[in-house]
DNA sequence: CTTAAAAAAGCAACAATGTTGCAAAAAGCC
DNA sequence: GGCTTTTTGCAACATTGTTGCTTTTTTAAG
């Protein structure tokens, strides 16, 4: 049972890969199945940990690079120096992004989560300052830890 | 002219770190005046090219730990793996922070800034999330670039 | 001003994280 | 299958941050 759900992510990992005019490699995949299993976002240390080898340290760097510049992924800006990765939707695409949403990071479990229904507020600024991204991110307790 | 404008930072800082009962030491002063000539957010490697050998790494590293803790200063989140630390207002004070205000990075000149007078606004969580901090970064064009 | 206790700085060594160039291997394509 | 392009693995290196310990500086008290 379980077996064909990881099955499943791993057709789902190839058939975005191919859409997105990538080869499909190994240590794609598996890192795509990862974001896909995964509910929040994650960064290069998880994906070492949950890889254990299988991947040079160099090649996922360089995979997670490819896919923030393809828009599969995106970063998420944390306070504790560490990126963090989140699948884009479908609306993010090609170019640029539209990940308007916000980004929730659990006190108590350290995940982060990309709240996909929550949009960004619009922000006044001073005059002379134009805005272009705005990125909000949410400090509190997730649904699962309170 | 610039000589005293100088001498009055380091005046400053110096009452700052007796008003926060810090010893008074040759790198607090130097950090703690970089911090108020500077309009926006610095970097702990800001701090180690204007010193320029003048302190250790690690002195640097741990004067910002301590301006931290003791709320002198609060770091602020960003997508390219640099903690930036600005100085807190008179109202964050002796323990928790209230830095209700918004970050702003410029594209252009790279330069982060405290908007303190754009305060963050009220996010509406999905149920069972509870917020703790809201942290606004918004990049675009400051005043000075545009 | 001198001096003893406390705090901070400097040094060295280390750990973690991220980058680059290049040769070998794998994927895509006819 | 064979050829071209892309990706991987490896090694070496750069940057960033941490820890333990000794020396120096600061503070506070006489």
């Amino acid at each position: 049972m379980k077996q064909a759900v990881k099955a499943n992510r791993e057709q789902q990992s190839e058939e975005i890969l191919k859409h997105n005019k990538l080869s499909v490699t190994d240590s794609r995949k598996f890192i795509l199945a990862f974001f896909l299993q995964q509910k929040g976002a994650i960064s290069h240390g998880d994906i070492e940990k949950k890889a254990a080898d299988r991947f040079d340290r160099v090649t996922i760097y360089r995979t997670l690079q490819t896919f923030v510049d393809r828009g599969l992924v995106h970063t998420i800006p944390t306070a504790d120096n560490s990126i963090r990765y989140a699948l884009c939707k479908d609306d993010c695409g090609k170019g640029e992004h539209h990940d308007h949403h916000i980004h929730f990071i659990c006190d108590k479990c350290r995940q982060t989560f990309c709240l996909d229904d929550v949009v960004t507020p619009e922000i006044r600024l001073p005059r002379g300052y134009s805005a272009g991204h705005v990125e909000v991110v949410v400090e509190g307790v997730c649904k699962d830890c309170r």
